[in-house]
DNA sequence: AACTTGACGGTCA
DNA sequence: ATGACCGCCAAGT
């Protein structure tokens, strides 16, 4: 992968771009977590690789809504890679959601699981 | 080649 | 509720 500048990723199978696709289709305004998103992949990936897929979702051609993927708790845990301080926390906001402590307020009613809503 | 590090999550004490 | 472990597996050192 690259850093500054140098070239980067398009490892070897599509994994990547199914989990990009899962993440497109979240709608504004709700939540799913790098869990929810490996499960409705299969069993086959772990979470882990979720988490990585949001780690180069920058490096699409189209803008990944990677906020609103939350960990399991309704964690904000990738606000870090967002540039700002609370650069994700705002997105959300924005889009309605009330966060405390870097926590999803009502996070159950808020979740959206791919393996339901894509079924 | 070997060891460490995570945008994770489930289990068990 | 909290915390230690453990499976996961691509990348970085």
């Amino acid at each position: 992968m690259y850093f500054h500048g140098a070239k980067i990723q398009n490892m070897g199978d599509d994994f990547f771009q199914r989990v990009y696709e899962v993440v497109r289709l979240i709608p504004p305004g709700r939540v799913t977590s790098y869990g929810a998103i490996a499960r409705y992949l299969g069993t086959a990936r772990s979470a882990r690789m979720v988490g990585w897929a949001m780690n180069q979702s920058h490096t699409q051609p189209d803008v990944i809504p990677a906020h609103r993927v939350v960990n399991r708790n309704g964690m904000l845990t990738g606000k870090h890679f967002f540039g700002g301080e609370n650069v994700m926390q705002e997105l959300l906001e924005a889009e309605g959601l009330e966060i405390e402590n870097d926590r999803i307020l009502n996070f159950r009613e808020q979740f959206w699981d791919p393996a339901v809503e894509l079924a």
